[in-house]
Order: structure tokens, then C-alpha cells, then sequence
DNA sequence: GGTACATGCTTAATCGTTTAAATAAAATTT
DNA sequence: AAATTTTATTTAAACGATTAAGCATGTACC
């Protein structure tokens, strides 16, 4: 029993299949089709149940109304939502999504991004991982239509939707040093990506609009692949030496919840030895003992309106170039509430 | 800047394209084209960068090696694992895969369904939701390939590749039995969902088999839209009541991620106000203050068996059915220990 | 009554592949 | 040398849709 086609229907309606064709799309008035055939071409095609063959309408139209999503890291729970609603907005437009992860390597990213454009789709949506560019680079020569979504390269001249990391990162400098906490670390990636260069510039500038001034031991770069070890390293290093720290910014959400782990295991409480504010949003920091302090990053609006700006941009190509940073917004929680409750203890 | 076709390497090459298409998919042998000019094809080919259209090949064969994966709730680190596992697969083997959450919907699982079939892809892995019974036979009758996973129906006859809930949720209650604990209760989705129910049944022999009489007060039901207030409710009636708990095993991640959140505010002590065994697994239940004891399902292996399942018969619509209940492992941490050890606290 | 236009429908090309069947040329057998 | 087989290649239909162009009709106008 095959699906109906066009032809199925054209035959039992007794017409050429032109005709069905125009009525099904809506087009009977610009094509003049007499209404008595077609109300019978719909009564019929309702009867037979007919569902166009996209494969034969993309391979027509060039549109596949598809989009590739590629995600840097798909285990970590911010990208895992920002696909959702990826996916949801896309939906709603009548798009599919296919998704990809590249886990932060970019010859993946290369693979995912080569089998996508076979599958044709209409454009991207990308969370770029670190050595990339050359592949942004490609899709502007080949006019592929795409969007950085989250991370972004500001040597090259792309659509993107991010957050202001920089605004986001300093806030929580800030934040922590009102707060009272004084000898402030930061963990992030040992990354030359702009959004990790940011939040460390961010949380510096904290500092030093503060008159705090920066100890290079404070400053934590753990490798990605290699998180699971040094970041106990750094952490050691960051509570043993006589610059001890007394808080601590994570840049990303896999850091904290490292960190937070051997935390738990050296039973180092928090905030009272260490305060905390994390990147990143999940439940697990609701649920630690003392919930941990985040920033978070506009979700829904950073997905929607990737998928908005693409969109335009696969409606209309000459739509100029968009670019936006959204503010992040500093969730405030126990993990580092104000030292002077905690001079007690 | 189009994209080559196999007319441009035909002309370039002053051949039909009959012939490119043969060298091209490595029928020069049984198709006996020439040495040299299949050389030329194949030489004219990696110039040009050649890349197959998709689209038409998949109208042309039928087949788009597309795999849609309909997940119950991709919110649930177990099913978004589990997708990332059939993703990952499915790749290997030279298929795509376009993944859809229905929130536990039937309609929406309907759509998703349709929207899919639209999309010709060539065949299903289904993590159903409650009440897509008539979905399930829908796929049967019209003879499109699934395979259903981690939830099946048995009053359907279908492939499916599950966990063996009875079993895991037996050892989880004996476990607790086993450590110190008499009156145990189960939070469960309020669902006539088989994999839910042979989760309390499990239970409930547990019990009986224990010698522990089974009180209806133990079991506590919850709706999965309004689970946020249903399961504080919950708690607070097992624990206030005189029929009070020691141990619960939750049924889902979800209602123990609620659930713990609660009992966080409650300030309850895990285990010694109440132990737990949960369902699921995420990073959440190592982070906890007292490490959460799980049904570790395996994850890896039935998602690989799904697609293993899936694929074999998109090979070959004959193979028979194949039906796999896989056991899940029962992993201890402190938020069960031994109940001795808490007498003194 | 002839030209012009409106109406309603069909024809056929096209998108990029695959592949059975046809064809032509060369090699082998009778 | 004719018949047959083998080898190398082309032709053309098909997948299922879209759409410009063509072709009959009927109606209106001068």
C-alpha cells in the first residue's frame, strides 16, 4: 500500500496532475482552476489521504526546510536546552532540526558540518568549538546561510546571538566582592574562544575596578579533555596556597559540577570556605546542600532568536548582517551569600 | 557557485551519466566500464569536489537513511543520554537522526510521528509516551519499521528493547530491606504505563517476599504534569503520617530531583530521616550532599541495541521479532547505608 | 466576422540520481 | 565469413513534485 501521490490523485480525479498540484498549494486563483474540480481534487485528496513528498518538493525547490544545528557539547545541560528550544521555535516555523555535537572538537564539527550540507540542509545554527574558524570561513564563501549562536569570533564578520560574557562575568566579580570575599579565583578553559576570553577579562576588571588587585595564581585554566583531573589539581592549588582563595568564579557549568564533586569529598564547605558563583544553569544547583549562586544566560531568547535571525535570513539572502549580546542575569543563592553571616562560624 | 552534479563530471568528462554513476558507486566491475575512463571519472570527480544529492538519491531509492527518534521527555538526562547514545550509532552506520520530545504527550508524539513519516524517514526508535498504543499500531499496519525503547506495550507484539524494571525495582527494595529499613515506600508516576507498574510490582514483591506487609499508604502516585506539588504532598504524607517511611525508592529521576529539592528545604536527613534509591541517573545524584543510590540502567547497550535492532531490519523486512529486556544494576552509595550505622546519630 | 482577451486545462521540462534495456563495437566461436 | 558472445557505452524512464508555456475553447469588442 504506497503512499499517494500526485499522479493517484490526477487519475482518479480525471486531470492532469498540474492541476492537483496547483490547487493543493493554494494556487487555483492565480492559475484559473474551475472551482468544480477543484473542490474535487480536495475531496479527494482528503479521501486518499495525501501527504506531499518533501524529498520530491526540496529536491525541486532547493529548500529542505531543515536545519543543522551543531552544538559544541550536547552533555552540558545550558546546549542540551538551547537545542529544545531550537528545535521548538524551528518547529513552529515548520522547520526540522537535525542536531549534531561536535563534544569541543572540531574535526567532528568539520564531519557534522559536511554531512548536513549533503543532506541539504537550508542553513545552520552553530555553537562553534575551539579551532573552527576555518569553517565559519567556508560557510561565508559558499554562502551557505548560518548563525553563531552563544560563541562567536570577533575577527570574523558573521550573524551571531550571544551572551555579553564580559557583562555577565563582571557582575559576579562584583557580586562576590560585595559580598565581602576579597581573594577571588576563576576556573575556566585554557581557551583562545572569545566567550571564555571574556568572562575572564570580566571577572579581572571586577577586581581591579575594585582595587583588588589580580594574583595570577587565582586564575584556573583546565584543559577540557582533561577536566576530571586537573581541576582537582586546581583546586588544591587554589585552597593550599598562601594565596588561598576565599570564592571562586567556575566559567562553565562541567567546571563547577567537577569542582563541586571534590568539593564534597574534601568536605569543604560552602560558601563558608569557599563562596561560589557558577556559569551555566541546572538543577543540580538547586539540589546541592547549599544551592549554588549562577548566571544565568537567556536561554529561550538566545535560541529563538538564532533561529528568528536565520530564518530571515534563508527568507530574504540580502538581509543584512545581525549581531546581538544579551545580558546574563545573576542568580544570587547561599553559595555566596555575604561573609559577615558566615565570621560566626 | 552550484553545487557539481553528476551531468557536469559527465560532460566534463564527455561520457553519459550513466556511467559516472556506476564508477562512482563502485560498480566498474559489474557493470564492466573501462579502466581508463573510469579513472578519468573518478579523477574529474575528487576535482570537482563531487558530492551526491541526498534528496534525489533518496526519491530515486526510497530510502533516506533517516532515523526518527521520538523520545518521551528528552528533559531527562536518561533519555537525553540515551538519544546521544542512538545518535552516535546511528552515525557510525551511515544514518541520520532527527530526534523529537513529546513531554509525554500523545498528541504531540502524533505529530511528531506524521511530521517524520513526511519526512520519509526510513524508520522509528520510540521511547513511548502513555496512551500511543494506537500509534504503535498505526506503524505496524501501514509496515514502517520501529522499534520501540526502554518502554514497551505487552499486549502488543512489537520489537522493543527495555530494562528490566521488575527486577531492578525487586533488588532496590530488597537492597533497603536488606540494610535496616521496614517501612518503605515508592513515589511512582500515577500511570498505567507497563515499565511504571512493573516497577511497583517489583516493589511490592520485595516486600512480600521479605515478610513486609505492603501498606497503600506507601505508594504514592503522582501526575507527571502537576508532579511539582504533587510530590511535596506526597512527602509530606509519608513522612507525617503514622504509617511514616524510613526509605524510599523513587520510580523517575524527575520525582526524586523534586523530591530532593523538598526534602533539602525540610531539612530532612538522608538516610538517617529517610533513605533513598532512585531511578535514573545523572550527575545530580553523585553531587548530592549524601551521594543518592540508583537503578543504573544500561544506558549504552540499549541504545545501541536499538539501533542494532532497527537497522537489521531496514536491511531486511523479514527478519523476525526482537524482543530484549536488559538488566539494570543496582548502585549503592550512602543515601541507602546500612541503617546500624545511623542508630547513633 | 475578425481580432483580442479571458478562461480552464494539459504538456512537458526540470530537480539529481539510478538502472533496466538498447545499442554498437570488438572478440570469439562455429 | 557468418553467427554468437563479450565488452563498453548510451538511452531513457523513473522517483514525486513544480511551473512556464502551449492549446483549445468561449466571450467581448469594433
Amino acid at each position: 500500500m504506497k503512499k499517494t501521490s500526485l499522479k493517484d490523485i490526477a487519475q482518479k480525479a480525471g486531470v492532469s496532475t498540474a492541476l492537483v498540484s496547483y490547487v493543493l498549494n493554494g494556487k487555483e486563483k492565480e492559475t484559473r482552476v474551475g472551482e468544480a474540480i477543484a473542490h474535487k481534487i480536495k475531496q479527494i485528496a482528503k479521501e486518499m489521504n495525501y501527504q506531499p513528498n518533501h524529498l520530491a518538493k526540496s529536491l525541486r525547490s532547493g529548500k529542505t526546510h531543515t536545519i543543522g544545528l551543531i552544538i559544541a557539547d550536547i552533555s552540558n545541560p545550558f546546549f542540551a536546552n538551547v537545542a529544545r528550544v531550537v528545535e521548538d521555535e524551528a518547529k513552529k516555523n515548520g522547520y526540522t532540526v537535525i542536531i549534531g555535537s561536535c563534544d569541543e572538537h572540531a574535526e567532528k564539527s568539520w564531519d557534522l558540518l559536511n554531512v548536513l550540507i549533503n543532506r541539504q540542509v537550508d542553513g545552520f545554527i552553530i555553537v562553534s568549538c575551539e579551532g573552527s574558524e576555518n569553517q565559519v570561513h567556508y560557510l561565508k564563501e559558499r554562502n551557505i546561510p548560518f548563525v553563531l549562536l552563544d560563541r562567536h569570533f570577533p575577527e570574523i564578520q558573521t550573524d551571531f546571538v550571544a551572551t555579553n560574557n564580559y557583562k555577565a562575568s563582571y557582575d559576579a566579580g562584583v557580586h562576590l566582592i560585595k559580598s565581602g570575599y576579597s581573594r577571588i579565583g576563576i576556573m575556566a578553559y585554557k581557551s583562545k574562544m572569545y566567550h571564555m576570553e571574556e568572562r575572564v577579562r570580566g571577572y579581572k576588571h571586577a577586581l581591579r575596578d575594585n582595587n583588588i588587585e589580580f594574583l595570577d595564581s587565582w586564575l584556573k585554566e583546565v584543559h577540557f579533555e582533561t577536566m576530571d583531573s586537573e581541576v582537582r589539581t586546581a583546586i588544591d592549588e587554589a585552597l593550599a596556597s598562601d594565596q588561598q582563595v576565599d570564592a571562586m568564579i567556575f566559567a562553565t557549568y562541567g567546571l563547577a559540577i567537577n569542582a563541586l564533586k571534590y568539593i564534597n569529598e574534601l568536605r569543604i564547605k560552602v560558601p563558608s570556605d569557599l563562596a561560589i558563583v557558577s556559569f551555566g544553569q541546572a538543577e543540580v544547583f538547586d539540589l546541592y546542600y547549599c544551592p549554588i549562586s549562577y548566571v544565568r544566560q537567556p536561554l529561550e531568547m538566545l535560541g529563538k532568536t538564532a533561529v528568528e535571525f536565520l530564518l530571515k535570513k534563508l527568507k530574504n539572502p540580502e538581509e543584512g548582517m545581525k549581531q546581538i549580546l544579551m545580558e546574563a542575569k545573576l542568580i544570587v543563592r547561599e553559595s555566596s551569600k555575604a561573609k559577615t553571616a558566615t565570621l560566626s562560624g
